[in-house]
DNA sequence: TCGGCATATGAAATCGGTTTCACGTTCAAA
DNA sequence: TTTGAACGTGAAACCGATTTCATATGCCGA
């Protein structure tokens, strides 16, 4: 609203001579620190609206330890970045990143063996980093660790870095359990080759088991819808096929119809079909896919709060608790659309 | 590889006292500046190396008018951002940041309207902006224009601010060529109600009339696979309806093929659809989506490579020639998939 | 009335670089 | 041999904030 930007504004002096204080007085103004006169806190408010001032952030993070900045790395490739998932979750880093007046530096790095090299370029510009969606190597962790850079695993987990992640392991359960209630009885589990989709894969088994059941078969292949149909040709082949199918990804789940279509096996009809992630085609696959919806805006701001909350901490605390290790996880959510029903009688 | 990183890193006055040299010369040694003599310069190599120094990127910013950094900012809930275009614009984005070895701040508005006060908050910290598929009002325009602050429009034109977009217009005539060359002749168009739907639609107009054709029906609708689909079922229903069908987008086109399959029009054979972007869903739809694909890796790399183009040749050029207009466009490619034919006989 | 303590404030140092300016050398031309 | 232009170099100023340290002032109780 004031001027239309000169290209040189003004600086901490200016405010400090048309108030006629110091430069030292602003800035504990600027600061919060209240014991200065109401003359004089008068004046350089004045100053500070008339120059139309605001304290240059560089010149602040110079001085100051922490940068009101946080790293975002997203793998590039990943399955985060491949899917939706990418879209959502950034919505949520950067509203979170917006309420606490951070900025965010994004990078791209293009093999998680590139991460504690990208760490070590950004850490002086960086209070923290989120790592989007990264597996990490016990090497690339060790290194990481060794930094004392504050970081924070989203959408992934590991035994020694702080994370932020989606309960796949009760997103499984309730996939199970639902397709109970429905009243299968023959369910069969279609697994990927994760860490991730082992933990769906125990929720899958412990919700069965709560309805005291167990799986009709168990396949685990590659996360990839090209697998994933050649696996299902082979389910769907035997004596006794199952009248409802566990799958552990959305895209995994497509294959899966493309393949039933083409053998002539009528979804829901024939067999009810459970996807995981609620991923951009859940939506409008032939018929809709049932599946399990990731809280990926939550995440997203969970994670930069999180981080922001260690970054705080660590510096009001320079003391002892050093590892305090933290590992959260947010509850996923069913959403019932077309390639489920009861089994046909 | 060097020591593990302990939390004080050496300055450039270390460097200087070890290479008993003053931090003058080994700031120019550091800028590249050659007249130095060959003795200290080995002297200052061996000290940087022993030392494991880097200048500190936030005091370099501080005093140098340049800090290679680039702003990027994307409208919350665009079409960018909604679709997986987000994804592969960043890659190229990222990839080409990385190779300049320029560092990219992230912010994602609400409004288009929060664009400026944006700008001014983080213009001290890039030397530029990229704005990702937002479009401006004027008033909006202005405020940007007066700032003097570098930015480039993705995806996206406007008369008065320099932008790397895609060649709807071409991408347009291309799928229109493509259905006269199969032999359609009742070809129709389903158009969107953006400006870049105007533009694909001039593309189809184009392509049919260099085939000496005049298009059956032209309907126009909103960007949206609901409003499609109503739309189509009109288009469906009249007493010669098309053959083919240029739809502006692979949303509108899911729509269309949802419609087609509700009313038992069987794609391609009683018509053939082409759709718009090349988006995830295209290659899963049933049949799969002949479209036209955009060069949205290459478009992010682009606007990178021009709008630092413009931030160091402003540098070098304090001088006259101040709006320079630019504005690139880049070809898009057909995909040719399941759901085009020849017109059955 | 005086010592002592809390409070308000400014001068100067600091963060970690870059660059100007001035000075002493060297080398070629006059 | 003198002149002076080009070269190599360091001291110090600068970028724009924050913070320490020291000082001046006011207020208290003794």
């Amino acid at each position: 609203m004031k001027s239309v930007s000169r290209s040189k504004r003004a600086t901490i002096y200016d405010v400090a001579a048309a108030a006629r204080v110091s430069t030292a007085t602003v800035s504990r103004y600027l600061r919060g620190y209240d014991r200065i006169t109401a003359e004089k806190k008068k004046r350089i408010q004045q100053a500070i609206a008339a120059l139309d001032f605001e304290p240059h952030p560089i010149a602040r993070s110079l001085a100051l330890p922490i940068k009101r900045t946080l790293g975002l790395l997203i793998m590039r490739g990943s399955r985060a970045y491949a899917d939706l998932f990418l879209a959502e979750i950034l919505s949520g880093v950067t509203r979170a990143a917006s309420a606490l007046e951070l900025s965010l530096m994004i990078s791209v790095p293009s093999a998680s063996s590139e991460i504690p090299s990208v760490v070590e370029r950004i850490r002086r510009v960086v209070d923290g980093s989120l790592l989007l969606d990264v597996s990490l190597g016990d090497q690339t962790v060790r290194k990481l660790a060794a930094g004392g850079h504050p970081i924070l695993l989203v959408n992934q987990v590991h035994s020694r870095i702080p994370s932020v992640s989606i309960d796949n392991y009760l997103g499984g359960k309730t996939a199970a359990e639902y397709l109970v209630k429905l009243g299968h009885t023959r369910i069969a589990c279609l697994a990927g080759d994760t860490s991730i989709s082992r933990q769906r894969l125990d929720g899958y088994l412990s919700g069965l088991a709560e309805g005291g059941l167990r799986p009709a078969e168990v396949v685990g292949c590659a996360f990839d819808r090209e697998k994933a149909r050649r696996a299902f040709r082979k389910i769907i082949k035997r004596r006794k096929p199952p009248t409802a199918l566990l799958v552990a990804s959305d895209w995994m789940a497509v294959g899966v119809l493309e393949e039933a279509r083409a053998l002539g096996v009528e979804i829901p009809r024939d067999l009810s079909v459970i996807g995981f992630d609620d991923a951009i085609i859940a939506e409008t696959t032939v018929p809709a896919l049932t599946t399990i919806r990731q809280p990926l805006e939550r995440l997203g701001a969970e994670a930069v709060e999180t981080l922001w909350g260690f970054v705080t901490k660590t510096e009001k605390t320079p003391g002892s608790s050093r590892k305090r290790f933290s590992e959260k996880s947010l509850a996923p959510k069913l959403v019932v659309r077309q390639s489920t029903a009861p089994p046909q009688l």
